[in-house]
DNA sequence: TTTGTTTTGGAACAATCATTCCAATACGGT
DNA sequence: ACCGTATTGGAATGATTGTTCCAAAACAAA
């Protein structure tokens, strides 16, 4: 029986997307990587194959989150029992977020700094906003359905607008984390719901 | 009297712009600049410092620009004399923009990148992002004493929420530049005109 | 304990990094 | 033509890059 790894697998990965999500990929060196993820060069390279790969599979874990809950904006309509006010408790989720700690979003940044220059990269990026407009979408339509959204809109539009909405507060928030601001954006972006 | 410069400074720093803009700080290499740039090593330290204060230089003259009118949105008001439209072309214009080259801004992506670790860049793209913003103020002012757009409306909030959907549609551009995606969002963005 | 497989630490790799330096070159004024 | 200054190309700097490699250590089953 082969030896057991002395680490664990997805808590390295978790480290790693911290340090990526705050420097970015060139930024951070191997060096980093093994003194923050407390494995040696050795063992990531056999764990993982390679810095790119790392990256890679830490934007996946990134992505696909590691609660059960792979949709939050879900999770806040259950959590107030309205498609709407679910939508608005979200937004002043990523408000508080980005005020609090002003690192964007690990995909938002992955996108700016790789996505024209990684194609794999950019398969990761693109599953990952199409994922988060649906989701909006899909909130739309439950509102429409509630009757809280007038439903002569045009939901995947409303769905696309939102999603665009949170990429720029993600950006906004890097320079100035102002709660005003972001709040500023996100009162008017709601008007669009009716 | 001393030699004159064989080349011409602010067309090295356009020259720059395009290649820190494309590939971000990171991945740029002297080397790189050196060959794409046409002047040797020393030329470069000797007349710019170093690669940080290159890119320091480079992200000025993309943001104050290289010509007389340093508010692009003015210009679009000024063409179609109205400050509503002047606001809907210049959306086009972005759309466009971002659908033929998905390279983003350079301001978004200077701030994705380094605005967190690089307070003299940080500096710099809060400057750019703040102004942007109250250009459009200023836009929405004037739309609303033209009596195109509602005048109880809070001028300085439609701004930033107007200013956000740019940096957003930067974003979505680098992944999707699909037409129909963009368009979307700024036709739901233009409703919070009125 | 012995065996077998695997991880592990650390050395070694060539390549590239940003930067410095200097001799040679090129130009403007005389 | 001459001189003085500034620019220029290219070599050299030491540090760091991502990656490979290997012997030694560590664990699970016998």
């Amino acid at each position: 029986m082969p030896r057991a790894k002395a680490f664990d697998e997805t808590a390295v990965l978790d480290r790693a997307a911290d340090l990526f999500w705050d420097r970015g990929y060139e930024a951070v060196s191997i060096q980093d990587l093994v003194e923050h993820l407390g494995l040696s060069r050795s063992s990531l390279y056999d764990t993982f194959g390679g810095k790119q790969a790392l990256y890679l599979a830490a934007l996946d874990r990134y992505r696909l989150g590691d609660e059960a809950t792979a949709d939050p904006i879900q999770a806040f309509i259950d959590v107030h029992g309205s498609p709407r006010a679910g939508i608005a408790a979200y937004f002043d989720a990523v408000v508080d977020d980005a005020a609090a700690n002003c690192l964007g979003c690990f995909v938002v940044n992955a996108t700016a700094e790789r996505a024209a220059h990684d194609p794999e990269t950019a398969e990761r990026t693109r599953a990952s906003l199409d994922v988060f407009q649906a989701q909006f979408e899909r909130a739309i339509r439950l509102g429409q359905e509630a009757g809280e959204i007038p439903a002569d809109r045009d939901a995947r539009a409303l769905g696309r607008v939102l999603a665009n909405t949170v990429y720029g507060l993600r950006v906004t928030a890097r320079v100035s984390p102002d709660r005003t601001v972001l709040a500023d954006v996100v009162a008017q972006t709601m008007r669009l719901l009716g």
